[in-house]
DNA sequence: TAAAAACCATACCAACCAGTATGTACTATT
DNA sequence: AATAGTACATACTGGTTGGTATGGTTTTTA
């Protein structure tokens, strides 16, 4: 019926938030079948099998996430700190009630997969790389142009930085309050101020 | 045969050692059996069910780890800042492959469970309260007696620790790898010593 | 236009799960 | 010594799970 793989499409979105808000494991394919109307003849024809699944998710939507949200806003000429900072605040607005229920789906995955699965490991693994070169590569771009401290390591500050705003996270969904990834964040913005040379 | 529901510690540490390894809803309550060469009848007898013995690990075993590993060497009058310091760099050497390979396991089952269920969440949140609430009130004392600048928002600064802690091992249990919350915990030094007055 | 491939629906299965029913041995109490 | 309660062990059950076998339909290719 409809074209261009949009099944696919349709069940990969009905899994990512089935995913997103009972873990991988506990995800039930006959619930994420449930809520798109397609079955398992439509589900096994397009992904082997429930692992296969679960990289795609990953692969092909939240990657794109991290990159829409965190990589895109870098490409810019402005100083990097200030960018930063920008896009950290920015972040933190625009997550809704249920971003903030749901946690950070990357760190979701990193937490429960990792220790089970070294297919799901190695995405989550190069999505946080992808991220923290993001970070790390605009930092170093500062220190070229003078905007950014020449003292400081880019990628253990890279690294700090996604870490801060993953752990902030986490306490957020458990208090069900955006409160402490905002206090991260402002402390997280005090840090960055002190990195200009 | 053994005194002093023996029983019940062996079921509950082997109950913590599955769930740390696959996560609360994967734990298999057969394979923490299994482990132990217990049985379901004397599973059944001290738990009600595998919900209550998910709470019992944080409320017994994990609840602990944190007092022992955070808070108890806080009890000290040097001043907090570099108590803080050396505590965090204590508990970055102390821990073991498996630590870093399994990730810590509050935060585990803060992002597993959170979400699905209010007991867990409560507990986890009263653990994470804990944990935030000694660090606030050592940096609180060390204002007082002007150990630490009074310009900084004691719980603020707090959860930011947490945070970055959490976050750090998060990465770190990804990477399979000690170097980010290495990374992290000396990003955290150097902004704690920014601290004194 | 015939053959082949892609796309999906339905019915089913073995494995595993948490939980239960029932019985028994030991221990403390009266 | 009789009773009652604690502390298990064994065998089982209904329900759910991921996965499969088999069929039909639609689209693409030759």
């Amino acid at each position: 019926m409809n074209s261009f793989k949009a099944t696919r499409q349709t069940i990969l979105q009905s899994a990512y938030r089935e995913i997103h808000l009972k873990g991988f494991q506990a995800a039930s394919l006959n619930a994420i079948l449930e809520n798109t109307g397609a079955t398992k003849g439509a589900l096994y024809h397009h992904f082997p099998n429930k692992q296969a699944l679960g990289h795609a998710v990953l692969d092909e939507i939240i990657k794109d996430m991290v990159k829409q949200d965190w990589l895109l806003p870098l490409e810019s000429s402005i100083d990097p700190i200030t960018l930063l900072i920008g896009i950290i605040s920015m972040a933190g607005e625009k997550l809704t009630k249920d971003d903030i229920l749901l946690g950070c789906p990357l760190n979701n995955l990193c937490l429960e997969m990792s220790p089970i699965d070294e297919g799901f490991r190695q995405r989550v693994n190069q999505i946080y790389e992808l991220w923290r070169e993001g970070f790390s590569r605009a930092l170093r771009a500062g220190q070229a142009n003078g905007k950014v401290s020449k003292t400081i390591d880019s990628e253990s500050c890279a690294t700090f930085i996604v870490a801060t705003l993953a752990g902030g996270r986490s306490l957020a969904k458990n208090a069900r309050n955006s409160e402490p990834l905002r206090a991260c964040g402002q402390i997280l913005i005090r840090y960055l101020e002190t990195l200009r040379p």
